[in-house]
DNA sequence: CGTATTCTTGATATAGTTCAAATGCCGTGG
DNA sequence: CCACGGCATTTGAACTATATCAAGAATACG
């Protein structure tokens, strides 16, 4: 199934009735506070499982972003995929383990000082998500989601783009395509 | 078995051959990366497992902080004590998740703009996490590991616990020991 | 094509980093 | 028990990164 960019796929606050499978394009996960405050806490590539039964209801949204394609699968779905992967009773922890890892990487991404050093880690790990062609990869995640995920503003985000653009860090032939030109200096940048 | 504060009870890199389960005290999972640069990724707390055999190895070290007691088991002992749990078969999820809870906590606290709000979100979780007498509750972390965490430097730590005492908002009777003045000044800043 | 959204840029104010130094605290060994 | 050294905390001062406000340009969308 596609689904429209900004389309909600999962509502936090819900029971967690349904496991939802990333096909393509990419999704964002959003916890809202009980202020009303967004937060986009992670973001999701094709193979993602999203919105694992942990707990009775889903701990945040998750919505479309770009491209999206995806199923929708009841939990028992979960057990027989568990059950056809090879038999490894390991493998619903290998599905929780990667979601873990999202989180944990944005913590890991956040602990950094300057918002320089957090995109670059970012743009980091985003290439190791994203397949590459011709040097470039699919940026299809708006300022303003990287900006609260990153903690900053959106300001800075389009001004911090510039300056790794003007250094010749990275490059956006396109504003939806990403090319990492200096890898090691990128690297240099995210170590603070 | 007691540990002394500071003593690796885990070492990140090394096989997930052991997992730990802490009785009492605090201590802290660090990350350090390959550039030596060193980030303290989230705190655990009586009742915690540690070092579940999610991955070959382990992903962070766990230091001890203050007044440890833990227990060391084996990775066979985990299945006993998963079996035991009313055999529920969603038990290692629910460790899992446990420790998933704790990496999130950080990702959400970090993302606000102020290191004031960051902190105050911290000591609200802080202060669910650790048993509470005549309104105080242990504060052993010390102001270090607290701006690691936090991702901002030890000195603005210090500055604004001081700012939140002058304003009545916390109190410390002594350093190691917190007492939460105005719940809801606190929710307040925490909220940005 | 017009409208809404996202991105970009500039100017200003402020929060927070950094460096440096002083103070307090704790354990160790004499 | 006291003196010492090391470590954590505190404070000050200067500088810098970044938030915020405001306005304009570009882009997507119906």
């Amino acid at each position: 199934m596609p689904a429209h960019d900004g389309e909600t796929l999962i509502m936090m606050g819900e029971p967690s009735d349904a496991v939802i499978e990333l096909r393509s394009g990419v999704a964002r996960a959003v916890s809202y506070s009980s202020q009303g405050c967004r937060q986009v806490m992670a973001f999701f590539f094709p193979g993602d499982l999203i919105g694992l039964p942990l707990s009775q209801e889903h701990r945040y949204s998750a919505e479309a972003i770009g491209g999206v394609r995806f199923a929708r699968h009841r939990p028992e779905w979960l057990d027989r995929w568990i059950g056809s992967e090879n038999q490894r009773k390991a493998s619903m922890s290998l599905a929780i383990w990667n979601e873990e890892k999202a989180f944990i990487a944005r913590g890991l991404i956040l602990g950094r000082l300057s918002v320089e050093a957090r995109l670059a880690a970012f743009l980091r790990y985003l290439a190791g998500k994203q397949p590459i062609s011709d040097g470039c990869f699919d940026f299809v995640i708006p300022q303003v989601d990287l900006a609260s995920y990153l903690a900053t503003s959106p300001e800075t985000i389009c001004r911090v783009l510039r300056k790794l653009r003007i250094e010749k860090v990275i490059a956006m032939p396109r504003k939806d395509c990403m090319q990492i030109m200096d890898g090691n200096h990128l690297a240099r940048i995210a170590e603070r």
